[in-house]
DNA sequence: TACTTGGCGTAGCCATTGCTATATTTCCCC
DNA sequence: GGGGAAATATAGCAATGGCTACGCCAAGTA
């Protein structure tokens, strides 16, 4: 199984892979906020763990498997985000509150997560007085 | 500022003075699903950092400060089990999910996920729809 | 082709937090 | 009050995942 800090991993070349079609270091490194040679410690790992191919100083390519993990990982990114946007959470916390619980929520919860999404979606008066709700209370202190 | 892992002794601590008076090394543990020697090591260092004041083989009692930051944390660990059983998470993965996302929440996130609380609370219809779109999106798969 | 430079890799350290094995203390019962 | 069991403490090890310092590769330029 993977780690959290794996996932974090994971996760981010995925998104690079996906956007720019390749995952230098330095790029992860900037995104993750860690240094260059903590990521290469990280890439070998995950290479031993055969989640990517990675050949020194020359690059990187997902497995099967790795690409399959990054692909959940990173839906599983935006549902949260998605989540926490329509329970109004200020724009602000979402990022590192996400990256905080992202891997620690059973598939099971995350299953819940997505039901109640789509059950604010499918009505948005719902939004509406979830907001009322948030007023009222805010009015009472 | 208080590690995840402080935070969870902390609490479990609080949790077991509310309810029997004293917390005693092996209940934590016991509590934690860690060995004692881990307990005594933490415990250790929640004194030193002023969270509770520890007498070797005699017990602890909370500061101040521990006590107030132990309520905010099982006030906090409560509401997130009661909003993972409202959308319908299984009782099996609830108490583990808390366990790692309680640390990793803004108050902004805690505060918007009361008022979502507070929402279903009012009106039981809505965690009856919202059960409703759970059945309807497992009929579709 | 040779040099420089920036990106990348390696080695080794540190903190955290768990563990096991082994002491020590306390408590209870006789 | 003494002895043994249970509880607690200590020492030392391991894994994880950061960091710094330093060495190596390779792309571009002269």
């Amino acid at each position: 199984m993977a780690t959290p800090s794996m996932e974090d991993y994971l996760e981010r070349i995925y998104k690079l892979i996906d956007e720019k079609g390749y995952a230098r270091v330095s790029d992860i490194a900037e995104g993750l906020e860690v240094h260059p040679s903590s990521v290469t410690k990280m890439i070998q790992k995950l290479d031993k763990d055969n989640y990517l191919i990675y050949e020194k100083y020359r690059g990187l390519i997902l497995t099967p498997k790795g690409k399959k993990m990054g692909k959940r990982l990173m839906d599983r990114h935006e549902l949260l985000e998605n989540f926490l946007t329509t329970i109004g959470v200020h724009e602000d916390n979402i990022y590192k509150d996400v990256e905080g619980i992202e891997h620690h929520l059973s598939w099971d919860s995350i299953t819940c997560i997505e039901t109640l999404l789509e059950y604010f979606r499918r009505d948005p008066n719902r939004a509406d007085e979830l907001m009322n709700v948030r007023k009222e209370l805010e009015a009472e202190n």
